[in-house]
DNA sequence: TTGAAAGCGCTAACAG
DNA sequence: CTGTTAGCGCTTTCAA
């Protein structure tokens, strides 16, 4: 462990010269069988490992992409990163994981990465850039970013994403095909644009059904838990309380279910919930949660798949990318009470 | 973003010397005034960042330290994660990720990652060393690596964990002491063990009260989900019931009240169940859980300070440093059914 | 306090 | 097919 033996060493050891060595060991193809598989048997007998810093440095390259999430902590985006991780390992990419919370430096910091050679591309799921004078023009020229999952107006990057806007009408349409017409909604935080998305999704699917939308039914939360579980008092402090709320993420959808149940309120025999994002977690939840369910693997799988085109130097697909999402119909939703 | 300036265009532009660029960027007090101030505006209006291969490759260092664990999918990590990177990026340290899914390929594949200088230092939450011989000895000479969470037999790595056969034992005493006596127990993947801790603290807590332990009371699981599920339905089909549960993890739990739920049990009315490790949900759930709390940030926290030390060419501590754990009793579990 | 020069370990021309 | 040579961008002696 502790010696770490270079090329020239096995080299030296085998009387032939480095950069046979290295040829032997990247599969070139050019190197003559007797020696051949002398110097692979020697490598592995010797333990040897390539450095990767000299590896990059000489070839301007780190096969490494970057992840970059606005909180880990979030489940949701594991399963996006097996997808990530999967196509990346097949194509001898590793990914690192990037952590904003929504902090802009630590937003720059992995841009940085980018720079100064940590990673040769890098998947964005942040719904922004950082706020730095000519940042966006200065990064647009082409460099390799994937946008996945959220969108960035104005900015040139390839995008994959799911259509939220129809995937929150279509929860709402089925809150509404049940005889619901006091719904609400607790958003994300507006006015970043998957918030937005499903917000007006929840608003369209509304005014075609001719509902109204009362002042407070729309509360604006963040995501969070406990956001849920306090918006949910918000909206039952209300004159008309709703008998149904479509809430933007299955997290919060369980603080409100939570705060539901503290409140005395049955699930779904007064009020009907649905979510958005079906967590690992939200069929075992009682009762089990109905929430649109995205294809969380394959949304990795198709951003990394981008950023490999990207890599290799092939071209930007002009559209954004959707791909399809459903609604999983389970416990919390039921007819409207009389 | 295209012209990734070098120090030498710094250096030209400013008419010093490269080596002089150098030190004045690495706040190494060896650059006087004029010129230091002049060649740092000029680096940030130059937008420099140093190549991070090249450092690497001159300094024999990576400024990171990589995280392996079972599974990244867990949102307990997370959590320890947190804690990790905060050490980390306070002393300059970046964390990547590693994870295993059990697979022994990608155990090894980490470990390169430490000789091939991908990392400095590793935090080692697998709870085994990869299996290939002399490997073991190869690594244990002084390999910066710390094991967290998890425990390595007969291997001198640093330790930090808790005491799971202690807490385990709290929370079936917990159990005992609400007047139950046929309690089950569903286990993780023994024999590794932390599993094994679990349940000794299940056995040695029901022998210290005089309790039996019936054939079929010991189901043993893998820490999954529907895995809970199964095992429940397999401890309501034993002759005699238990009429309560100590799991020994949250998510099994969460699938152990689902199962016991669609078999018209109530809980904690009918049967009581404990989880162990407190997940972010596990309050939300319904009922609230039950559940042994492990201060998972102090661990992340703990495990890089100590993995700094090392890299610091600090002692190794001969004793496993312990954390304390907590029990949280909220909803699922009731003094015992006459 | 600054500059010149060497070299970290590797790969890629270019010759042979 | 193999060896020689150069150089990726940076830091760090060693001299001045």
């Amino acid at each position: 462990m502790n010696e770490r033996p270079k090329i020239k060493d096995i080299a030296e050891r085998l009387g032939v010269s480095a950069a046979t060595v290295s040829r032997a060991l990247s599969d070139s193809g050019l190197v003559a069988e007797p020696t051949l598989s002398r110097i692979r048997d020697m490598a592995r007998e010797m333990n040897y490992r390539p450095n990767v810093s000299a590896r990059n440095l000489r070839t301007q390259k780190a096969m490494a992409v970057l992840m970059v999430v606005r909180d880990v902590g979030n489940p949701f985006y594991l399963e996006i990163l097996k997808g990530v991780e999967a196509t990346a390992r097949a194509a001898g990419y590793s990914v690192l994981m990037g952590n904003t919370e929504n902090d802009s430096d630590r937003e720059i910091e992995y841009f940085d990465m980018l720079r100064d050679g940590h990673a040769d591309g890098m998947i964005l799921m942040t719904g922004k850039l950082p706020r730095r004078e000519g940042f966006v023009a200065s990064v647009e020229g082409g460099a390799p970013i994937v946008v996945a999952l959220e969108e960035i107006q104005d900015a040139a990057f390839p995008h994959v994403m799911i259509d939220n806007a129809a995937a929150a009408r279509n929860a709402v349409e089925h809150l509404i095909g049940l005889g619901h017409r006091r719904i609400a909604h607790v958003s994300g935080p507006v006015p970043e644009i998957m918030s937005v998305d499903r917000r007006d999704g929840y608003r369209a699917a509304m005014q075609a059904a001719g509902l109204a939308i009362p002042d407070g039914y729309e509360q604006r939360g963040d995501y969070l838990l406990h956001t849920g579980q306090r918006l949910c008092r918000a909206l039952f402090e209300l004159p008309e309380p709703p008998t149904a709320i479509f809430v933007a993420n299955d997290e919060m959808a369980f603080g409100v279910i939570h705060e539901l149940r503290k409140l005395g309120l049955d699930v779904p025999g007064q009020v009907s919930v649905v979510g958005f994002d079906d967590l690992f977690l939200s069929e075992a939840f009682y009762p089990p949660l109905t929430t649109v369910s995205q294809p969380r693997t394959d949304i990795g799988r198709a951003a990394m798949t981008m950023l490999l085109d990207l890599l290799s130097g092939g071209a930007t697909p002009r559209k954004p990318v959707m791909l399809p999402t459903t609604l999983k119909v389970r416990g919390t939703t039921a007819p409207a009470p009389k």
